[in-house]
DNA sequence: ATGGTTTTTACTGCGTC
DNA sequence: GACGCGGTAAAAACCAT
């Protein structure tokens, strides 16, 4: 009936502005304070905007910095904005301004029946409220969500706009209803290997399982299931994208890079790799190239960047200069 | 579930520094 | 002798059926 969870939702100032008023004695002038609790040292945390007590973490004061609604994004603009999410404190903020319950009973605070038109008022309030109680929950997953990529993507070097794309797609699922079923973490860590793909610098399942907290098998899985129900447009990774990452992390000439491009481009044409993986290929053209260019790398160090096994280079860079030869014929 | 393909693991031999 | 490299066989992982 009252499906209609996301309604339109505006960005609405959160009704608490009377933050203005400094209230309590616990004020940011920085003075040594002690904690109600257990008079433990009281600092505040800037980064998050917080009054925090230093011995059992009390949190004294919170939201010196609203920054409620910030992460709602409905277009680009916004979007560029609402990366700003981290901050897993955040989460205790919903709770606190906004899960409120309207009583059934069409009685005032004394007790008093109310007249007609202050019953359908309530009528409408109490629907209202219900509909922003549910939006919330959703936020809530999604701010989760959101967090866990954001995590993902620096411990995996990931730009901005892959944090961003990652962040759209699980709006997508999320309001299709995707997520019955599934962890949050793995559908965050799927949408962030999408988008990493999408923008081009692919991360493979591993190093994504890597930083995740979910099996490699179901971020495959899972990213199997959103790209097919959203019908995200990933091509299958091209092997030359992993190249300039391994390059540099090996520290390799920028020649190198190109030789390694070209050793692909060649195969690609010869159609040499089909059903092998790209990363591997990647590596291998990575190797090879070192070795035409005369720069000093190992097997063992590009298996290493790479995490593909040494077999595989030698298997991959064997046919990637065949068909170089090939060419030349 | 099964079979075919690819990748990994583990081990061995060879040449060089 | 350690190291980088190449090859091989068997195991494991993966994929389509």
């Amino acid at each position: 009936m009252s499906e209609n969870a996301y309604t339109r939702a505006r960005s609405k100032r959160t009704p608490r502005e009377k933050r203005d008023e400094r209230t309590d004695e616990s004020e940011t002038t920085g003075d040594a304070l002690t904690c109600p609790e257990c008079a433990g040292n009281v600092v505040t945390d800037d980064e998050h905007g917080e009054t925090v007590c230093e011995e059992c973490g009390l949190v004294i004061t919170a939201d010196s910095v609203d920054r409620g609604p910030e992460w709602r994004a409905f277009d680009s603009r916004e979007k560029d904005q609402k990366s700003r999410v981290g901050a897993p404190t955040t989460n205790t903020m919903h709770d606190k301004g906004l899960s409120t319950n309207i009583d059934w009973r069409d009685k005032d605070a004394y007790g008093n029946s109310l007249g007609t038109r202050q019953r359908q008022k309530m009528q409408r309030l109490r629907k209202w409220n219900e509909r922003f109680r549910t939006r919330d929950s959703k936020e809530r997953n999604l701010k989760q969500a959101l967090g866990e990529i954001d995590r993902m993507a620096s411990a995996l070097g990931l730009p901005d706009n892959v944090r961003e794309t990652a962040s759209v797609i699980y709006r997508r699922a999320l309001s299709e209803d995707l997520l019955p079923g599934r962890s949050i973490e793995g559908v965050s860590t799927a949408c962030t290997y999408a988008a990493a793909r999408m923008a081009g610098v692919p991360r493979s399942l591993d190093e994504i399982s890597e930083v995740s907290r979910v099996e490699k098998s179901e971020v495959a899985r899972t990213y199997r299931y959103v790209s097919r129900e959203l019908s995200l447009e990933v091509k299958p990774a091209d092997p030359e994208q992993y190249v300039p990452r391994f390059a540099s992390e090996l520290e390799l000439s920028d020649e190198s890079k190109m030789r390694a491009r070209q050793l692909l481009q060649n195969a690609k044409e010869q159609g040499v790799h089909s059903g092998k993986s790209p990363v591997g290929l990647a590596a291998a053209a990575v190797y090879a190239a070192s070795l035409l260019t005369n720069e000093k790398t190992t097997q063992a160090a590009v298996s290493e960047v790479a995490d593909i096994s040494e077999v595989t280079i030698r298997n991959r860079y064997h046919e990637l200069l065949e068909a170089e030869e090939q060419l030349l014929v």
